[in-house]
DNA sequence: TTCCGAATAT
DNA sequence: AATATTCGGA
């Protein structure tokens, strides 16, 4: 098993006592309960009642807090945004806490990355146990760094940086760090990453982007423009791709019934189903793509998406917010549902001396899954590190894939679904399944998991999540499906 | 020189 | 499949 202390925890002598706490809530009373009873706890508390006032403090100092831990309410800036910005800039563990408990509230919480949810009251056996939350997340770390070690084993020489070129600057947040020698990781384009692309994208032009003014609107500081070149051009692709389609759909005779690429494998086929436009397109593509390109620039593209979306999404196209809203429209083209109607693939849960046998072994890391839908050949769910690959679903499967994006989200290595804020879209949540999220009042309370032998267990949150036929949501991600 | 983007490599 | 790297050309 690990050591535990072995990882340079600031002030790991005495571990959780001294754990650097910072509060955040508009309400004084709050502050002031919360301390005492932080303090209780023997952490270190630092309060603070304005939410731009803490990101300020923790901007300042990253390395001065362990954990936060956030009101949702605020009247200076939305909790959430906070959330957002911590987990963007610092990547600390960040627990929210609010008087109602709203599954919709919660869920966006830990969709927005928070570690925890907290219902007010708040008590201390709830606040005894928050340092399993920056433990976690070492624990991840640690493990990360290894195996891109593993990983990376091979490619050591590396570019050295001939020049004084600007460097990344790398928060050591981001697990993007190069420390010691030789490990180039792979970006990993997580539904967030993208959305800062494609606005990016759509803020600049499809006529006038280039990676380069994306790299700098994203201000995503460890991103390279290298990166953000490879991930456009596949985006590029992957509009053509979409632009086809619709133009192929046009052509057979504008049915634009929705429901064409249906996931409805065997059904009754529809006679514009896959096989004609499936090869066609890839045939075509590399001629097409260029031209496509240009037009789809000058269509307005949200029509085109709107186009797509028909349909698909019940209701109207939602054209407020325009910039998200945009954003993900194109990925919503008729690849995707934005529900989908099986359970939850089970999720193994491996302990962590098998998994990394199975790294040494260089083997998929994939935890063990059993997809409950179709054809797919389809891993299902990653629950490690890095994504290798999604389920390449195109014309029908959704995919949920599980990513270190979420790293310190609530569920810690076994982390939620990859969709993400699309703000708007919780509407499109089933309801139904989620009267009783297993977020709402599942907690870690009382969870010795994390010092016992297999840190990257869920136990409960396995069975509640599993058991029942909870349908998830899927975002599209368009560009993840292949 | 820096940036692009297609092609190609991993 | 997804991302990185290369390389000829603005």
């Amino acid at each position: 098993m690990m050591d535990l202390c072995g990882f340079s925890s600031p002030r790991s002598d005495c571990f959780p006592a001294g754990l650097r706490v910072l509060v955040v809530d508009d309400d004084p009373t709050w502050l002031k309960i919360l301390e005492k009873m932080l303090k209780k706890c023997n952490y270190e508390v630092t309060t603070c009642n304005l939410a731009r006032e803490a990101l300020d403090l923790l901007r300042e100092r990253k390395d001065r807090f362990d954990i936060v831990i956030s009101d949702v309410n605020m009247p200076d800036m939305d909790g959430f945004k906070l959330l957002e910005q911590v987990g963007l800039e610092m990547d600390l563990p960040v627990i929210m806490m609010s008087v109602d408990g709203e599954t919709r509230r919660v869920m966006k919480g830990v969709q927005h990355g928070a570690c925890d949810y907290l219902l007010k009251p708040i008590r201390m056996k709830e606040l005894r146990n928050i340092w399993q939350h920056v433990l976690r997340k070492r624990i991840h770390e640690v493990r990360d760094i290894e195996v891109e070690e593993i990983y990376t084993m091979r490619n050591v020489t590396e570019q050295q940086s001939d020049d004084g070129k600007k460097k990344r600057k790398d928060t050591s947040a981001n697990k993007n760090d190069d420390s010691s020698s030789s490990k180039k990781s792979r970006v990993v384009w997580t539904v967030d990453l993208h959305q800062k692309f494609v606005k990016a994208v759509n803020q600049i032009g499809l006529d006038k982007v280039g990676p380069k003014k994306v790299l700098d609107l994203m201000g995503v500081t460890w991103l390279t423009r290298e990166n953000v070149a490879s991930h456009l051009q596949k985006y590029r692709l992957y509009l053509s791709r979409l632009q086809m389609e619709n133009e192929l759909k046009a052509t057979l005779g504008g049915i634009k019934s929705s429901n064409i690429y249906s996931k409805d494998h065997s059904s009754t086929n529809v006679c514009l189903q896959n096989p004609l436009s499936q090869t066609s397109i890839t045939m075509q593509q590399k001629i097409v793509t260029n031209e496509s390109y240009k037009n789809l620039n000058q269509k307005d593209d949200s029509k085109i998406c709107e186009e797509n979306m028909n349909g698909i999404i019940s209701g109207p196209t939602k054209t407020k917010k325009a910039l998200l809203g945009d954003v993900k429209d194109p990925m919503k083209s008729n690849t995707s549902r934005l529900s989908f109607g099986h359970s939850l693939p089970k999720i193994e849960v491996q302990s962590w001396q098998e998994e990394k046998s199975h790294f040494q072994a260089d083997k998929p890391r994939v935890a063990s899954i059993e997809p409950s839908y179709g054809n797919t050949k389809s891993q299902g769910i990653e629950r490690v590190t890095k994504v290798e690959s999604t389920a390449a679903l195109f014309s029908v499967q959704p995919q949920l894939t599980y990513r270190h994006a979420f790293e310190h989200n609530l569920f810690g290595d076994v982390a939620g679904p990859s969709y993400r804020l699309w703000e708007d879209e919780l509407n499109c949540f089933p309801s139904q399944g989620f009267s009783d999220p297993p977020y709402a009042d599942y907690g870690y309370h009382g969870s010795q998991e994390l010092i016992a032998d297999v840190p990257y267990h869920s136990l409960n949150f396995d069975s509640d999540y599993t058991s029942d036929s909870l349908e998830y949501p899927v975002i599209d991600q368009g560009l993840f499906i292949a």
